[in-house]
DNA sequence: CTGTTAGCGCCTTCAA
DNA sequence: TTGAAGGCGCTAACAG
């Protein structure tokens, strides 16, 4: 103890890792060029959050793990490259082939959102997304909107499962309604903050909906920006809800009508499962939490009919 | 290599970084309080996304490192149980005793930006903080303002060195139109949404200064929500200055003029002096980058004297 | 209870 | 050119 002391040993944390073949190290894996549109992303901030404290809280720290390109093959190439006991994988697309390799190199791993149908691939904690459209769409049907867009991300010219979900779930609250689904109703775009507001002056350049659904937070301000640059009162002229944090709609203004679930759950949850991943126990399956519609200022009845 | 494909064989990362003593991984070490502070503050979103790219770029990966706790000793304690060639750090204070313990245990390392006014805790790299006060006091001054309020982090009562800094050239500006500094012109504030507005509120309660330097970007945001919802017109009833990524400011409306630094340009030289540190090479000391003032929509000529 | 040692998997050095 | 072996620093197992 003393010569611990006298001379500032420290133990090398290497090779105890080494040895002990346990890092506490989770690797969270994303795109290089994944990484902008994400990180400016309030969802992605809580949920980075949330990741981080549910680590620390049991033991372990994070480590960012950049791939250069988002292919399966890629984050596969850089994942087996790394110290950690786990994976939490962020993938800027659905990514097929990217979980047999894994399985088969028999590294454990969970995704951020669900990226794939098959039930084989159940490895994250997923949000009812079905049920968020519906209600964000019934929620308008009773405003007596009938002319909604709802804007989505654009991946590849197509969308991701979660949207996927919240469309299915869009399109019931129509059904019951007996209003017509038509196409144009979805609205591809990009998430950035410049490419979304280009994207909302063309909608608007040819078409005047009464209600927008935002998918996007970046695309959500990007809205209301546009909305107060050209002189539409939101909710007067348009009723706006956004997907997302709670917390975060409450600091735009108008306050948004948003669609919001627990994300520091379903991060914790995220984690939980991961280390049940890691230490090899069988993996509890969490029913998807219901989101919430929370009610402000964005919203209104459609007068125009 | 027929074996190692048909077994699947995956070196170990572990073994690789026991035996080389390089784990190309690079800790970035922040107290959990303070993660929250930092994660939804555009600045740091753009630190901490051009960090993540340099260090890709320069074939490192992040690691998250959580501290419980804020104070030097906690610090130390979890830096030198982590496996890392060498450590970013984001103190949420002045952090005296860490130095001398991190330069004792010869762990590399550098801080985001400065906390300290000696030279020989030169391990960051700065913007020229004081010219970034002097030439918003200047053009507010310039427009014929003289209440102004500067709006600082409070962090236990005082203000960390970059504020100082920045209040510095701000009284210089002062000095050279010789207007009087008053102390009632320094206001600290809390960093969060709730606490920002609220502190401003208790501010306009009594006061009503003509223009606003704010120092941090959620206390800005706070203050445009704040005027919104009392009728306060920026930039007709008052001016306001924000500092940090000029990008951040154009998202907002009316659009932020606002002090700006090259952060991305700045991040990749600290990572670069972590990374000379690391290689025990002699280290190079950056000169800071002129701030520069992005004149946009949220500042007006004071019209009331 | 204290002290010694084998071995984790890699890489570099040295020998054949 | 190919092959064998030592040692990085720790910990767990085992011997005294």
């Amino acid at each position: 103890m003393d010569a611990i002391e006298s001379l500032g040993y420290i133990p090398s944390q290497t090779a105890r890792i080494f040895k002990s073949g346990k890092s506490y190290i989770l690797g969270l894996v994303i795109s290089q060029s994944h990484i902008s549109h994400i990180m400016f992303n309030a969802g992605f901030q809580a949920q980075f959050k949330a990741l981080t404290e549910k680590a620390h809280k049991e033991g372990y720290n994070i480590l960012l793990i950049t791939s250069a390109e988002g292919d399966s093959e890629s984050y596969f190439e850089v994942i087996k490259n790394q110290v950690a006991d786990g994976f939490i994988i962020f993938s800027p697309s659905h990514n097929d082939g990217l979980t047999s390799l894994l399985e088969e190199a028999e590294i454990p791993y969970v995704f951020n959102m669900k990226y794939s149908d098959k039930p084989e691939d159940h490895y994250y904690v997923s949000s009812d997304d079905v049920e968020g459209g519906f209600i964000a769409g019934k929620y308008l049907l009773d405003l007596n909107h009938t002319d909604i867009r709802f804007l989505v991300g654009n991946v590849k010219g197509g969308y991701l499962p979660f949207n996927a979900d919240r469309i299915k779930g869009f399109k019931k609250a129509l059904d019951m309604y007996h209003v017509p689904f038509r196409e144009e109703m979805i609205v591809k775009v990009q998430g950035q903050m410049n490419e979304s507001y280009n994207g909302i002056h063309m909608l608007f350049q040819t078409e005047r909906p009464t209600a927008l659904m935002i998918s996007n937070e970046i695309t959500t301000v990007a809205a209301l920006n546009y909305f107060t640059d050209n002189g539409y009162r939101v909710p007067r002229d348009v009723s706006v809800i956004g997907f997302g944090p709670s917390e975060f709609f409450r600091s735009l203004r108008p306050n948004l009508t948003n669609v919001s679930y627990d994300i520091s759950w379903a991060s914790a949850k995220l984690v939980d499962l991961l280390l049940q991943r890691i230490e090899g126990k069988p993996v509890t399956i969490e029913m998807p939490k219901k989101p919430e519609l929370i009610i402000r200022d964005s919203t209104a009845r459609n007068m125009a009919r």
